[in-house]
Order: structure tokens, then C-alpha cells, then sequence
DNA sequence: GTCTATAGGGAGATAGAC
DNA sequence: GTCTATCTCCCTATAGAC
């Protein structure tokens, strides 16, 4: 199942890298057209219309998590949680955040179809906190009061909003809130490193 | 130290509610003007740029926050936190969130002394956090490992995620989650209604 | 099948009217 | 002192060229 066409698929990996640093309003086909040496115009060909290339930009977004869940799946419970928290380290350093963390800023300014996926996206990776943290606490490898629903769901807040505050003050500051959120979970103090490997896969 | 001109003041409101509720990049000039009966360009006499708009909206937040710091200086820092949580609730209650929540998010593709200004409430923001969190662990109304530093970092990104993403289902959704990181503190269950009264005083 | 020329609308800002 | 007419630029999208 690759890309249908090559141009294609940069113009998804292009708007990606635009979509998770600056956001939906603040890219355009222009920007896209001029690193790929093609007119604004010729994107429409590829996509019709912006929220369509943004629908499959999260939707590809979405895949990958997937499959990173899936590689994950033999780790222990606290690793697949600290590897993920590693993960979301990566793409800070690379200027980026989670779709999840910018488009839900914008959700009241981006086409409903978006939110859709953006909402999509969301129910992913909380449903992975939730089972991660369900399970870490069983064995004893985590502790926290209330349902793993609900802790999930601040988990899944920490870390967007560690991923946009962050930027203002570098990497390190990420890297500080998640290993402040470790600690009160009881995690390891050391991150599992694998899972960052099998992020890019594919 | 009222507003020189009422249009001024209302210009001021009219962009912090689209600037809480959509973003930067997601409201224009064209927005306040059709509120206000006025042509967009009768802006500009009131604020030069844009840029200078949206400064003056969070300088204007800001010292709103820096009154709200002074009315609650009496309560427990227990009754500070939670009622912080509150003001959050408020916001999100009427679709808005903090424009630190909003504008983290789009840093990247807005004006760098905007970006300042946003420093600058979070520096203000992280502070009472800090502050409260510190002064909750020594009487024991608060309990948390390593740093007061730390784990206001922590909860500030706790509210910021939970302010954006909340929105995805509702203001539950936020309730929620700001419960669950009281409870991970230790606070108390009931939150400290007052508060939200001292926040739109002025 | 792939891309370009260009339309059409909306953005923020300047210069000038009242 | 306050606001409007208008300019210029940039955005997405359509129609049509190769």
C-alpha cells in the first residue's frame, strides 16, 4: 500500500512538518508548492481542498501511532508509557508537537471534518494511556488514586500541554514536566528508549 | 486608569474573546469592526498592528490575573489552587481558554513580541503555581514529590492540555481532569468557589 | 494524468476625509 | 481626534493547458 504517486506523498510529508509547527492557518499551498518546485495550484490535483490534505495528514498521523502501538506491544506496561513520553520528547526536538496538541487549540477555527479526526486521534492515544496505565497498576508498576479513565485523560493533557509550553522554553522543559509526571506516577526514573526506533519505521 | 476611549475598550474585549475562543491567525479586523458597526480600518487608530492589538489583549489578561493573585492572597494556598482550577472552568464554560493555552500553540507562526508577552503571563502564571504549591506541601494540605518548581511546571501544563482538549467533549472534560490532578495533590474534593467572584471584578 | 494561469475573496495596512 | 475609501498582498480554488 504505498503512496499512490511520489509527489503525492511529499506533499503529505511536507504539510505534516508545516501542520505540526506552526498549525492549520498558518501554512499554505505556497509554502508546500515552493519546497517541492511545483505552483500552489498543483496540489489541488493531489487534494482537493486544504481540510482534505489536513484529514489525511492526521489520518497518516494516526497509522503511525498505530503501528507504534503495535510494536510496543510486547514492552511492559511502564515502558510502552515512559517509551511514549520519549517519543513525544523526539518530536519536540524537532520543533514539532502532536497534531493532537495543535489542532485541538484551533478545533473552534478548522473545518468539521478535521476536528473529526483530530477527535479520532484523541480516542487512539487515550484508549493506549488508559490500557497502559490500567495495566502498569496491576502489576504494581504504577499508582495513582481514581479509574485509569480518568487518569488517563489528565496524563493525555500533561503531555500536550508539555509539548506546547515547552517550546517556550526548549526540549529540556518537556523532558522536565513528563519526568515531573513519571514520578507521580511511580514510573522508572529511566525511559525505555526503544520505542523512539520504532516511531519513524515505515 | 480607565480606558482612553470606549471604542478602545471595546476593540480590547471583542479581540480577547475571539483571541480566547479562536486564535491568533483566526479572527480579523473585519470580526471586531461588524460587532462594533465600524469599518475594519478604524482599528488601526486605536491599535497600529495587529500584533499591538493582541499584545495589549494579554497585557490586559495578564494584569486581570495579577488582581485575581492579590483578591485570593488571603485563602489557604489548598483554596488558591483549587480556585485557580475554577477560573479555568469559567473560560472553558464559555468556550474560551487562557491565552496562554491558545497561543503556546501557535507560537511558532506569530510575532515574536507577542510570543514575549505570552512568556511573560506564563512566567506570572507559573509563579502562583509555584508559590501555592510550595506553601500547600509545608502546611500539608498538598502532597507531591521533588520540586515545587517541578510540579508546577507539571500542573501548568496539566490546565493548559486540559483547557484545549477538554473542548474536544465538553466542559466535563476538563472538570474532570483538573479533579483528577487535585486528587493526585491530595486536595481537597470540594473546590473553593470564591474566586471565580474576584476574577471578572474591574 | 499532471500541472499552470488566473480568478475571486479576504487579510492587514496606508492615506486621506470629516 | 476618529473613522472610511482604497491599496496591495496572499490565500484557496476553478478552468484549462500540456
Amino acid at each position: 500500500m504505498t503512496p499512490r504517486t511520489d509527489t503525492r506523498a511529499r506533499i503529505l510529508a511536507i504539510a505534516e512538518g508545516h501542520l505540526m509547527r506552526r498549525g492549520y492557518h498558518a501554512f499554505s499551498f505556497a509554502d508546500i508548492a515552493q519546497e517541492l518546485g511545483i505552483k500552489p495550484a498543483a496540489i489541488h490535483y493531489h487534494f482537493a481542498t486544504k481540510p482534505e490534505l489536513v484529514c489525511a495528514v492526521i489520518q497518516a498521523y494516526a497509522r503511525r501511532f498505530d503501528r507504534w502501538v503495535a510494536a510496543v506491544e510486547g514492552l511492559s506496561a511502564a515502558d510502552r508509557l515512559t517509551g511514549y513520553f520519549e517519543v513525544g520528547r523526539l518530536l519536540v526536538s524537532d520543533g514539532r508537537v502532536c497534531p493532537l496538541s495543535m489542532l485541538t487549540a484551533e478545533q473552534d477555527a478548522i473545518p468539521a471534518d478535521v476536528v473529526e479526526e483530530v477527535r479520532g486521534l484523541h480516542a487512539r492515544i487515550l484508549a493506549f494511556y488508559v490500557d497502559s496505565l490500567a495495566q502498569a497498576r496491576t502489576v504494581g508498576a504504577a499508582s495513582f488514586g481514581g479509574s485509569p479513565e480518568d487518569e488517563g485523560g489528565m496524563v493525555a493533557c500533561t503531555l500536550v500541554g508539555a509539548q506546547l509550553l515547552a517550546r517556550l522554553h526548549g526540549p529540556d522543559a518537556y523532558v522536565r514536566v513528563m519526568r515531573q509526571q513519571g514520578r507521580a506516577l511511580g514510573l522508572p526514573e529511566q525511559w525505555s528508549a526503544f520505542p523512539t526506533s520504532a516511531w519513524s519505521a515505515r
